[in-house]
DNA sequence: GACCTTGTGTTATTTTATAACATATCGAAG
DNA sequence: CTTCGATATGTTATAAAATAACACAAGGTC
C-alpha cells in the first residue's frame, strides 16, 4: 500500500540503493549482473519515468556499450523477467522496479502531463480482481494495472 | 461485476445485439456508423479474442473495404474513442466492448492458452485503486486493467 | 584441451503505428 | 444552386517497436 514516486527525495539514493539491492539479489540467485544490464538499470533508476527501448539503446550507444536493438532488448528482458524492472504496456516503455525482491502486484500511476511513473504495491491481483475472476472461472496468473491521470506535481498546472 | 465471456452462448446474438446497440448509440450521438466502422466492429464481435490491426486490415482488404493501415487504424480509433471497442495493451490488439454505453471500468481477462479475452465490468478505477492514488496525491482519469491467466475452458488442458 | 552454457555483436526483417496529403461526400450558409 | 466547411476515406511513405537468426567470446567443468 506504500507509494514512493511523486515525493521529493534524495535521488542519488534511488540509484545507489536500487543497484545495490539488485546486485545482492543477483549474487544470491546466481544471476550475472553484467555491465550492460547494470547500466540499463541505472538509466531506468535515474528517471522516474518510463524509457523506451530505443531511448535506452541510444544511451548505451553513447557509451559504446552496444548499438543494436537486441542489446537493449536483451538487457531489458533480463531485468523484467527477474523482477528488477517492469514494462509499462500503455507506453511501450520500461521502468525500474521500486520494490525489487518483494512480492509483486505493481500498480503504476502514469502522469499524462509530465510522463512520470510511480509504482505502488497493491496486495495481489487476486485481492483486487479475485471475485471477478472467480465468477468467470478464470485463473489469474499476472495482472497489468496502469492508471493514467495527473500526478500531484502537475495538479495545479494546466487543468485540462 | 457481471462477466460474459467464457460461457457458451448464442453467438449470433453477440454480433447482432452489439451492432444494434452501437447503431442506436451512434444515431443518438450524431456519430457516423459507416460501413468500414461497422464491418470492423463485426469482425471484433465475431470473435471473443483480440484482433491485431493488421489482422483486421487483411479482412477489410478481402472485402475491398480498404487496403492500407490507416483505414483500419481510423476505424479502430473511432470505435475505441467512443467506447465501442477497447485496446488490449498487453496484446497490441483490439476487442469489442461487451458493455457499450455503460459506465466504463473494464477489466480484461486474457487466456494465455486460447487467447480468448473476456471483459468484466468492475466498479470504477477509483474504487479499485482510489486509496493508492489518494496516498500518492494522484488523480486517476483512466485505468488499464488486464489479467492474464487461464480461462475455464482451458483449465483442464495443458496444466503448464 | 574439448565442450557446454551464457552473454554479447551484428545483420536483417517483422510487426505495429502514424504523418501527410489527395479525394469524396454531405449538409448548411450564402 | 453553389460555395464552404466538416467529416470520412484513399494512398504513399515512413516511423517506432520488437524479434529472428547466426557468429563470436568468456568462463567453468569434465
Amino acid at each position: 500500500m506504500e507509494t514512493i514516486g511523486f515525493e521529493r527525495h534524495d535521488h542519488a539514493c534511488c540509484i545507489q540503493d536500487g543497484i545495490a539491492a539488485v546486485d545482492a539479489q543477483c549474487r544470491d540467485a546466481g544471476l550475472q549482473f553484467t555491465p550492460v544490464r547494470r547500466r540499463v538499470l541505472e538509466f531506468l533508476l535515474a528517471e522516474h519515468r518510463a524509457l523506451g527501448a530505443y531511448e535506452i539503446l541510444d544511451m548505451l550507444r553513447e557509451e559504446g556499450l552496444g548499438s543494436q536493438p537486441p542489446v537493449a532488448y536483451r538487457a531489458l528482458d533480463f531485468l523484467v523477467s527477474n523482477g528488477f524492472a517492469h514494462k509499462i504496456e500503455r507506453l511501450n516503455a520500461f521502468a525500474a522496479c521500486s520494490h525489487p525482491g518483494t512480492a509483486h502486484a505493481p500498480v503504476f500511476m502514469i502522469c499524462r502531463i509530465c510522463a512520470s511513473v510511480a509504482e505502488a504495491q497493491a496486495d495481489t491481483p487476486i485481492s483486487m480482481f479475485g471475485h471477478l475472476a472467480k465468477n468467470a472461472g478464470f485463473t489469474i496468473e499476472r495482472a497489468v494495472v496502469e492508471a493514467e491521470g495527473v500526478c500531484p506535481n502537475c495538479q495545479d498546472t494546466s487543468p485540462t
